[in-house]
DNA sequence: AAAAGAGTTAAACAATTGTTTGATTAATAA
DNA sequence: TTATTAATCAAACAATTGTTTAACTCTTTT
């Protein structure tokens, strides 16, 4: 009765995350929350004002774990070629860890008005990044072909990401357990940087 | 009050889809359904169950519409370099056409269980793909080297599918407007083909 | 025309939802 | 200690949910 004080607050934001990036906003109730987090109904709207204020705390949260991450590498000062192996590595290890952050990401985002990313900052997040900057260069020494910055991005979190928000449907018609579905993104970690680079340097 | 007839039906389950696909289950309010539809509320129930029968179906109709248009073009008599173009580009179009369907499909895809994969029959849908015939026949050739085709097939939905998914964040990110936005896949649709046609070719 | 059946409706149903209330307990300040 | 504030709770609130009921209308069949 003394360590469990002021946590009660805590425990509802760890269990609130849990059953949103599980469930969605829709599909997640506040009393599900309260009994996740041991704790009675009212203290959710005692500590957060409305399910949407809980729901949008741990969205941005979330939202920002998960564009910093990329954030951060594509302005470490790494070699080009090196830094794109980085990126698939460390964002596919990221995701494997987190498997459910890019589901809730993309679903709740519709919802969003635009609004939200204003507020976060995303904008010209590649455009002013060293990443830009090493394409570019690359490209005018006649290293590598020209290409937006953009088309690179997505084309890495597209090959990363997008196995993972459709896993049930690509484990069932390959015929993949969970290991061999970690085994498939472990093969692809090798793919699709050779596949960029084989790209970038051709022509 | 003639040629209305019987058409309740219909307009429901028209009603239905265009609203599912927009908020998904949990996001569908059966009085929305009636609404859109011009119908009273208890015509969805007799016609249809129950909600979850009517999203059933409809969730069904759209899988096999989003599978069916990939496993039509895998098994077309096309050479192998052609048929990726010709995959990259018409499944683009499709999305383009119809830009809820992804989000849709893998959304409410978490929920489904397995079972539901097993009553439409895509497992093997790739392995039995004259595409797979194709990748092994070259890659014995000598051609290209050898992958798991469906590396491959994940690799053209990704890069195709992902930027739809995440529509809202990438167009604030790149600062594109809705034809920005599709000029934007325009050259996707350029670049994916060519970056692994070069990673099949190359090594 | 009468009977039967399908189609349609407004109203009600019970269950669940997010939120608030008012009382009770614990902690802090005077 | 006493008074004040913060934290916690069971209960109730009004609104919304999917579904059902029972009456009514129109069409079809006999």
């Amino acid at each position: 009765m003394a360590e469990e004080k002021q946590d009660a607050e805590i425990k509802i934001k760890e269990a609130a995350r849990r059953v949103f990036l599980a469930q969605g906003y829709e599909g997640t109730k506040m009393r599900q929350i309260a009994e996740e987090a041991g704790v009675n109904l009212a203290m959710i709207n005692y500590y957060f004002r409305s399910k949407e204020q809980l729901f949008q705390s741990i969205y941005a949260e979330t939202f920002v774990q998960f564009v910093g991450q990329m954030a951060v590498m594509i302005n470490e000062p790494t070699p080009l070629e090196v830094k794109i192996w980085k990126i698939v590595d460390r964002y596919t290890d990221f995701i494997t860890e987190n498997p459910l952050i890019p589901s809730f990401i993309l679903s709740e985002q519709q919802t969003n008005d635009g609004a939200f990313f204003r507020e976060i900052g995303v904008r010209g997040l590649i455009e002013k990044s060293v990443f830009k900057q090493q394409l570019v260069e690359e490209a005018e020494k006649g290293n590598i072909r020209a290409i937006e910055p953009l088309q690179v991005i997505i084309t890495i979190l597209g090959n990363i990401v997008f196995p993972f928000v459709a896993r049930p449907l690509v484990s069932y018609v390959g015929g993949l357990d969970d290991e061999g579905f970690l085994e498939f993104m472990k093969t692809r970690k090798q793919i699709v940087p050779e596949m960029i680079m084989a790209y970038l340097k051709l022509k």
